[in-house]
DNA sequence: ATATGCATGTCGCAC
DNA sequence: GTGCGACGTGCATAT
């Protein structure tokens, strides 16, 4: 789960590779060209129009915006207001063309699959800076474990159309049962919850929990592994116990989490302890 | 269609109101402050981590982004490959807190509907540019009316599941008729296309190929305007004649030839010219 | 390679 | 406000 970079704290912040106020178009050209040429970030500020032929066509007439190339091709066209680029084009196989005209600087890209093209013209820049931005942290998008069984609690048809809950945090001579209960023809269900792709020891746990069941009910018992994934070699563990696996996405899960209003869901859960 | 902006062209392009390269946390927090309290554009290069909290979780670790606030309160983290941001929050009722911490710049951007925030905590900034965007031009998507047509002649079931497609460009006594076939029922169907939103001539002469068509067929003749929208009078009108309005989009319409590959199409419609 | 489903989707439009 | 569909959706996964 670390995610610091060697020598991150160690190096420098870098410094930007090129900043120009108000250049010409001509100064601008040479950062442009340099910072695509060698993937680097680019940021330029102006008054510029934009189209666009691919899948649609667009026009848009002159207005001052943000532009940014990035290292992977993609480019991006912001206008002073939005959340989503107003043009813009994906990264990956992407080519790049800098031009400049008489009075415009010109900035094409072009992509095959889908063909389709963004040409940005600049009449006049505010800003352009090349940057070289250093980033090799890692994003992490969660839920906890806690909240993923709140969210099957919650709504456990998550698991499977009919099962009823009966308990959950049940105590069996192993440990403790994540989420306890029958399925739409009634037969007993033991789940056990995992936050990230699940390993031997979970189907190992698992099965330890029927058997646990199995013992005193002396009913027939499912096993469900509820996870956002297993490792490959847990496939065959399941198989070999008769146990199933359902996908359960963590991001889901919190979704649901946050519709039912953590508040209110915390209350509940602090007056029903299991 | 015309979207010059009245003095767009005799006023100078906006001069960024600030920018300062590697500046201090605290120097920048009055740009940021003020930025974002004016509804300005803000712009901030630096060393920062994100965390998120809302709909989901997220935890980014420090590196070096572009942040963008805009004057709707819409937030951008972009790190230097992707098109999509890394983090974000779109703009609406977001309320923005701008903190100079002992060694960081915290920039916080909460809303309601749904509940979530978003904290970005520079440790060093390397540009920083608050600026006021002048941008009221106009951003059109299109087809062009023939492109809607070929989409439509490309794929019938655009209109209504069953169409059959008898020819276009059909000359009757008042002009030409744009589509022309059977329903699933074997009753005529005339269709006039239009680009943008149909106004009443549209309708009117749609009535008219359909009288002319009625006065030699002597069959019951359907009339479908397909349009990306109907002026709110022109629905009497189509109640009026028995008329029927069909949505088409035209964005929808250029995905449609561009998937058939427009260089075989327009072979195609070279070889068969209606 | 294509087909399918999800997203912190966002956004617009009808009800 | 709420629900529903479209998007130059983008993106990952399974086939």
């Amino acid at each position: 789960m670390s995610s610091k970079a060697i020598g991150e704290d160690t190096l420098p912040t870098s410094k930007p590779l090129a900043v120009l106020v108000e250049p010409s178009v001509s100064e601008a050209e040479n950062v442009a060209r340099e910072a695509i040429s060698h993937h680097r970030t680019l940021l330029v500020v102006g008054k510029c129009s934009v189209d666009y032929a691919g899948r649609a066509k667009s026009k848009l007439e002159p207005g001052e915006r943000i532009v940014i190339v990035k290292a992977d091709g993609s480019l991006l066209v912001h206008r002073s207001i939005g959340y989503e680029p107003v043009n813009w084009m994906p990264g990956g196989n992407v080519i790049f063309h800098v031009q400049c005209r008489e009075y415009t600087l010109d900035i094409r890209a072009i992509r095959q699959k889908p063909s389709e093209s963004v040409r940005v013209s600049f009449e006049s820049i505010q800003l352009i800076s090349a940057l070289s931005l250093v980033d090799v942290a890692e994003f992490s998008l969660y839920a906890s474990e806690e909240d993923m069984q709140k969210a099957v609690l919650l709504k456990p048809e998550l698991l499977e159309e009919g099962f009823k809950l009966i308990s959950w945090e049940k105590k069996v001579e192993p440990g403790f049962i994540d989420v306890y209960g029958v399925d739409k023809d009634g037969r007993l269900v033991v789940v056990e919850i995992k936050r990230k792709t699940a390993g031997k020891d979970s189907a190992l746990q698992l099965a330890k929990y029927i058997e646990a069941i199995k013992s005193k009910a002396d009913r027939e018992v499912r096993g469900i592994l509820a996870s956002p994934n297993i490792a490959k070699d847990v496939q065959r563990l399941l198989v070999t116990f008769g146990l199933e696996f359902k996908r359960l996405d963590p991001r889901k899960c919190a979704e649901i989490l946050r519709r039912a209003e953590n508040k209110k869901l915390a209350e509940y859960f602090d007056e029903n302890p299991s």
